[in-house]
DNA sequence: GTCTATAGTACGATAGAC
DNA sequence: GTCTATCGTACTATAGAC
C-alpha cells in the first residue's frame, strides 16, 4: 500500500523536470518515462499539458498560501485593535513559502512563476496570488500608514522580486558568494530575508539622486 | 542605407519573439519569418540556436555593464579615500540597467536570466555578471564595514532579485496594483529601487524571530 | 485505468544551387 | 550571403484494443 497513484507519480515527475529543465523544454515523454507510466496515462488523467501544469502549481500553492492567511490571522488576533509588527506580518508572507518549500523541486517552479512568459502564467498567477495580495497589502498599509499606497505597492512588488529569486535562484548565490552561502539554513534565510524587506518596507522616500 | 543587416534583424526579432513567449517556446522559424529572413541564415550568420541566444543577451549586457562599471569608477573617484555613499553605489548597479533596458524587449530577457533552467543560462550569467559582482561586492564591504560577508552576500541576492523581478514582471505590478502603479515613470522606479534596496542593506541584523 | 499504435505537425540543422 | 529542399527527429494528442 505505500505505491503510490499514477496520477500522483505524474505529478511528482512533471514538477521535478519542469523545475530542473523548464515548463515548455519538459516534454510529456520525459514526464511519464520518469514517472514509469504511459505517455498516454498524461491525457487520460490530465487533459493536456497546460492542465497538467496548472495542476502542478495547484497542489503545492493552495496550502502554503492557506498558511499564510492563517499566520496573518494570528498576529492580527494577537495584535487586536492596533496593527501588526511589520516582521510579524512579513514572516507570514515569505516563512510557510520558505519552509514549506526550500530544498524541495517547487522552489523553482516557484521562483519563476512571475517570470513564465505566456498568457496561461498571468492565470496561474492571478487564480493564487489575488487573494494574498488583498490581505496582506491591507496589514501592511496599516503597518505603514506613512507610506503612499503607489510607495507600498512597489516595495511589495520588490519584496515579492526578493523572495521569488532567492526560491528559484539559490544556486547562482552559492555561485557568486564562492560557496561561503548556501541554501542549507532555512531559518536563516527566514530571518534575514525579513530583516532586509521590513528595512526596505520602512525606507525614507528619497527625493535625492 | 537605412536598410538593416540581416543579422541584425535576427538579432533584434529572436530579442522580442524571446522576451514574448520564453527562449524554449521560441522556434527559429518563427524567428526567421519575423525577420523577413531565410531559416537557413540563422545557421549560417550564428551557427546555431544556442549561440544566437548568446549573442542577444551580449549585445545588450555588454555595455549595460560596462555603463555600471563606469559609474562605479566616477563615484569612487569622487569619494576619493572614503567609500562612496551607499545609495551611489546601489544606483550605479541599477540605473543603467533601468534606464538602459525599460520599455525595451530585453527587459523581460534580462529579468528572467537569472531564472532561466539549464546550465546554459547559468554560462550566460557567469560570463556577463563575474566581474560586477566582484567590483560592486567590494565597494559595498567598504560602505557596509558593519555587516559580515555573508550577511552582504545575502542582501545584494535579494537586491538582484528586486532589480530582475522588476525588470521581468512589470505586468504583474500593474495588475496587482489595479494600474495604479506604472512602467511609464523610469526615473521614479529608480529612486523608489535604490531607497528600498539601500534600507534593506543597512538594516539591522535581526536575532528574534 | 492502462496499453500500443499512429496521426498530424513542428523542430533544428544542413546540403547544395545560385 | 541567400535561397529551396529535405533529413532525421521529436512533439502533443487521440483512437481503439485489452
Amino acid at each position: 500500500m505505500n505505491q503510490v497513484d499514477t496520477k500522483t507519480r505524474i505529478l511528482d515527475a512533471a514538477e521535478r523536470l519542469f523545475a530542473e529543465n523548464g515548463i515548455a523544454a519538459t516534454s510529456l515523454r520525459a514526464i511519464t518515462a520518469a514517472a514509469g507510466a504511459n505517455l498516454a496515462a498524461v491525457n487520460y488523467h490530465f487533459q493536456s499539458k497546460e492542465a497538467l501544469i496548472h495542476a502542478c502549481y495547484s497542489r503545492r500553492l493552495g496550502p502554503a498560501n492557506q498558511e499564510r492567511l492563517e499566520m496573518l490571522d494570528v498576529c492580527q488576533a494577537r495584535a487586536g485593535d492596533g496593527a501588526p509588527a511589520l516582521d510579524e506580518i512579513m514572516d507570514a508572507f515569505v516563512a510557510p513559502v520558505l519552509l514549506g518549500f526550500m530544498g524541495t523541486p517547487f522552489t523553482a517552479l516557484m521562483g519563476r512563476m512571475y517570470a513564465e512568459p505566456g498568457d496561461f502564467a498571468r492565470r496561474v498567477v492571478g487564480v493564487h496570488i489575488g487573494e494574498i495580495a488583498r490581505r496582506f497589502s491591507a496589514a501592511l498599509r496599516r503597518a505603514l500608514p506613512g507610506l503612499t499606497e503607489e510607495d507600498l505597492f512597489w516595495r511589495m512588488h520588490f519584496s515579492v522580486g526578493a523572495l521569488a529569486h532567492t526560491l528559484a535562484g539559490g544556486k547562482l548565490l552559492e555561485i557568486l558568494s564562492q560557496g561561503r552561502c548556501t541554501m542549507g539554513d532555512v531559518q536563516a534565510i527566514r530571518k534575514r530575508m525579513v530583516a532586509f524587506l521590513c528595512a526596505g518596507l520602512r525606507a525614507q522616500a528619497s527625493e535625492n539622486l
